[in-house]
DNA sequence: TGACACCGATGTGTGCAGACATCAAAACTC
DNA sequence: GAGTTTTGATGTCTGCACACATCGGTGTCA
């Protein structure tokens, strides 16, 4: 009960709506909901109105709230990547968020040697080395937060507050790795060299040592990763023009 | 009066709390928001929550709605976007889009060679050609329409419907720059035919030059707009640990 | 006398119920 | 078919009850 109604609400169409359990185009009504999620006509409304600066749904009089389809979803937004990742989508949703973290990652790699206060590069060194430990110690539990940790403190080290805010979607990405069992036993070696080398090309400010172990990393990653999503269709979003 | 009260109470909150007339920290009342904005109660919280999904305030019991700091808002929303872009902060949400865009197109491009439908790909080399036209002839409002069709086609083309989202926050960088007054007269002979040599790489599917023309298309886009952020400082955001 | 734990008063968001206003789709009239 | 009326859903407003975090007073104990 600690959660409220309102985010409840929230919560239960937004599922709903990204499994396709409403699909687009469909049609509810205000007072229907009211009686179907047993709360009063503020909480829908206020719920509603959520949905709809996320792009999931939209109200027309005389009408109704109207779910939108997925190009008109906000695929950045944390809420519906998190519904995305416990949904059949799950497989899209990791290759997007992989095919981006590989794409933004070695910039922000570039940019952390570059820009990236003094105290942050040593901190990554450190993480460096604990997560190389981690890993052949076999921790798998401390291993996966230094991973989030490193990689968080990479993308805040670029200075780019988009890059930053990345990091918790990575977070998700990577713990829903463990929780799907998706994790190797023993990290592979060469990972955790890389992560070290990374972390000491930022540390040195060489800007294409870092894109480089960085770009290493995500080839790794991809790799390992790609056979999640194979049967997964690519979904081509129509150009939207006014 | 077109627009909702609604929409124009989260107007109103969200340009005031972004540009800073409401710093971090500040409390609100929803009574006093209410005389202050002379509407509803309903109206207030609906908009109150709509901000609080979008990472701008937070609410307490007993305390009141709280401006939470730039670190929490969430960067990628269309909206804070737009709000930063008329802001004090331009500068700086213009570098972030750069980054971004400097990271993204490269990898969609890649993306696009590889997996974009037939379609796709013809009408990419259309439009490369047309702007390429409209670059010499210097129609700029022409030119400025097939630039955003140019990039938004690539977009949509990589099948990653992250990538593909981008193009609206693009397409709002682009016309902003004409606002501006950042587009040259004549652009540049050299852009206009990477931007061929872009489209027939992907339509030829040969994702390494793809990538290498949208890599050449993003530096020089850097370089001419880089002196608008100059006096920008970086803002490290800290790492948030549970 | 002073420090500390307890507890009730207070104020604020949360949730509820009902009413009227507004406006666009649909039905109707000509 | 064009223009008009009707209808039905969201939009907006208001009064009320409740939950609960904070604050300040009270009492207890050392």
């Amino acid at each position: 009960m600690s959660t409220s109604l309102h985010h409840r609400a929230i919560e239960n169409l937004g599922t709903r709506i990204i499994t396709g359990e409403l699909p687009t185009g469909h049609i509810m009504l205000a007072e229907h909901l009211e009686e179907e999620l047993k709360v009063s006509r503020s909480v829908v409304r206020e719920a509603v109105r959520v949905l709809q600066s996320l792009g999931l749904v939209e109200t027309t009089k005389r009408v109704g709230i109207r779910v939108l389809p997925p190009s008109r979803w906000n695929p950045f937004d944390p809420q519906v990547i998190r519904w995305r990742l416990s949904s059949d989508a799950r497989g899209a949703q990791l290759r997007s968020l992989i095919e981006l973290r590989s794409a933004v990652e070695p910039a922000a790699a570039e940019l952390a040697a570059n820009n990236a206060p003094a105290q942050l590069r040593r901190e990554l060194v450190d993480i460096a080395h604990a997560l190389r430990d981690a890993g052949h110690n076999g921790d798998a539990q401390k291993f996966l937060e230094l991973d989030i940790a490193f990689h968080s403190v990479l993308l805040s080290g670029s200075g780019n507050e988009m890059f930053a805010n990345l990091m918790g979607q990575v977070a998700e990405t990577l713990t829903g790795r463990t929780v799907h069992g998706l994790m190797p036993d023993h990290p592979h070696e060469g990972a955790l060299q890389w992560h070290v080398d990374l972390a000491e090309a930022v540390a040195a400010g060489d800007a294409a040592a870092a894109r480089d172990a960085s770009e290493q990393i995500m080839r790794r990653t991809t790799s390992r990763l790609s056979d999640t999503w194979t049967d997964q269709p690519r979904v081509f979003i129509p150009v939207r023009r006014n």
